[in-house]
DNA sequence: TAACATTCTTAAGCAACTGAAGTTTCTCGT
DNA sequence: ACGAGAAACTTCAGTTGCTTAAGAATGTTA
């Protein structure tokens, strides 16, 4: 029988080498050779160039029967990224090694004006404190990458291009979901043959699915808007137009409505409905503070929210044949000891009795700034293959 | 800005070469390099050994100002494949050849035998039934596709194995609906870069998604399951485990059993509840041709069946970002005049209002037989890149 | 200290593709 | 009718990236 159907597709050695170490470091030539499939000599003479160029550094010996292994990293300081995470009410802006770690970050009040002009001169000030603040060299800098929350439009599409104009880095722009996804992939060391979507609560609900070590970005780049799955054929009216759509029954702003709207969770999570609401993001963190001290009304309004969420993960899991789900986002950050077991309980059953299938489901390092890092691994993704 | 991230990933020109001509012949080679990217050089030279290997014919002219274009296409007769659709009461075979167009056909009731060694021997004799009887050389042949109905397991794997020892050629293995996804993407010229959604319904609902030219399949064959999408967050349990999946709420047997539970359908639609069912494809069948006919319960039924079908459809449509749906399948090609419709105007308003996108339903032209012409095109894409 | 095991490197060769410069074969204007 | 021009296609000499095969380096073990 052939496998012709799943043969991998062909990648260049520079960025089967590179996307091997990412994964599994510290790893020598042989093992970089049976991992990748190239030969010896392929991997021996990509590797030299990868050190020639710094990317790789040689450190420490893995003792055999022979001659020794030689151990190769990335070298965390070799290149570096920007992130940058356009938030509602906030600005966040890191610098990241090539190994996705942070190694500088700055949070900014966000620019009151959406002009794209002003947008773009703060930013790029902003990016310029971050620089000569950490002491590194621009040489080094790969790229910026920008992230919004939801799809990019015209405005976002816009300041990538002046901000790569004045800057002369690449710029990539993506929306905030997808870009946590693709940070997980490289700062949690996902091997490339591990599919797996990524759940991100923001202000919104979105997923970033990463398949074969690609990120799935859809015909209009519209990819993962898990928030507007259905999970009820005549639920209520969503503002997307449709019905029943995850956003609308279980999304934040659904849960923090919903608390607000009653009297003991307000009391609970301490909130106070006469003020003028701040941010969806920090309104929904009280509720899941709230939540964990054993508030059994905010808990049970998370545990609500949460009966949805998951079912709208089994049917991505179904759908793509995945078995691994990431939480991240400052919102699964904050209530992730809901939504993690709802989601484990609810393909438990199924996963034994159908699908013999052992679905993971794991919180994201960073939750909380996934996608500032996301967005500058987004630029260390694309610079894998040069 | 950079598109970096976007950069398709890397083919051989062979590759290139036959699928454009496959998804948009007759070609010129000109055309073929601004097509494929490759150079004029790389396309000429490539072309020379595909028409020394008879795979690709010259045929006709194209005038222009200059020298005149020579047209390209596929011989249809230079290559054929085996289909193999192992469906619940019928075996259906089919001869293609590389356009995917059929040579021959030939239905046998399935082996009431589920023994690989008894089964194995009948398709083997089938199939040898079917090179005699269309008198084609057995040389020509590039490779079997058997399609079984859901994910195939040890059984199918092991026939496939047992039919590969037996006849030299590869043999390949997969779900009908995915295989009649890679049909409808064969036969039906759809473009690499286009996107889609097949629809399937046999005597379940599943779903083959292709994605930049290649099927989906999951970390372990098993992506598509459609009918296992959650449209009802508490609905009904399904016998896969869980609750509210599309199969369990609206597939063939859910309306055939309503349907043979209510008297008014039953007798619309010319079923006799006494007598033992036949297939439930069959049944459902009886159903839409009343339903066509204007009979109002029958027709109720399956516009209640596809008001969760298009809930689930725009539940894929916006996790990936697709924006065409192909309905096949022998259940929607009896019934596409009521899910077709449904599905368009489930999505019609959010299209309109949100993604700015305009989502295309169609029916396969050959949807009743997809699987087996489907398992057929599985080979002639695997024979894309040689 | 010689034999061995293993890792890594080097050198020659091949296959695929690119770039640039032809060659072919038509149309069009005179 | 015929030369100029236009466009399609081909040829040829690199270049790149990999493979195969042989060899050098560097440790363990008897």
């Amino acid at each position: 029988m052939s496998d012709a159907a799943v043969r991998p597709r062909r990648r260049g050695a520079r960025e089967r080498v590179l996307d091997a170490i990412r994964a599994a470091e510290p790893l020598s030539r042989v093992e970089l050779a049976t991992m990748t499939g190239l030969t010896e000599a392929a991997v021996s003479m990509t590797v030299r160039r990868l050190l020639d160029e710094g990317i790789v550094v040689e450190s420490g010996l893995a003792p055999t029967a022979g001659k020794p292994r030689r151990l190769l990293r990335l070298d965390p300081a070799a290149r570096i990224a920007v992130g940058v995470y356009l938030d509602e009410d906030t600005t966040t802006y890191v610098l990241t090694g090539q190994t996705g770690g942070v190694l500088s970050r700055l949070a900014r009040p966000a620019p009151g004006s959406a002009d794209p002009e002003t947008l773009s001169r703060q930013v790029l000030a902003d990016v310029e404190l971050l620089f000569t603040g950490a002491g590194v060299e621009r040489e080094r800098c790969l790229g910026v990458g920008v992230v919004w929350p939801g799809p990019p439009g015209a405005t976002a599409q816009d300041l990538g291009t002046r901000l790569s104009a004045a800057t002369g880095w690449p710029v990539l722009v993506e929306n905030d979901a997808t870009a946590a996804a693709v940070g997980e992939y490289w700062v949690a060391r996902v091997g490339p043959e591990q599919g797996f979507a990524a759940l991100y609560m923001g202000s919104g609900i979105g997923a970033g699915i990463v398949l074969e070590g690609r990120a799935m970005r859809g015909g209009r780049g519209n990819a993962g808007e898990f928030g507007h799955v259905c999970v009820q054929v005549d639920g209520p009216e969503c503002v997307c137009g449709s019905r029943g759509c995850l956003e609308a029954l279980a999304g934040p702003r659904t849960v923090v409505a919903a608390a607000l709207a009653d009297p003991v969770a307000v009391a609970e999570a301490g909130l106070d409905p006469a003020e003028p609401r701040r941010s969806v993001i920090a309104d929904f963190a009280a509720v899941a503070r709230a939540a964990r001290a054993d508030a059994p009304r905010c808990r049970a309004l998370l545990e609500d929210s949460a009966r949805y969420v998951a079912a709208a993960a089994e049917s991505v899991l179904n759908l793509l044949d995945i078995d691994l789900v990431v939480l991240t986002g400052p919102g699964f950050a904050a209530a992730s000891f809901v939504y993690g077991p709802a989601i484990m309980r609810r393909v438990a059953v199924a996963d034994r009795l159908t699908w013999q299938r052992s679905v993971t489901v794991t919180v994201s390092l960073a939750a909380a700034t996934a996608s500032a890092t996301g967005a500058a691994a987004l630029v260390l993704q694309s610079h894998l293959s040069r």
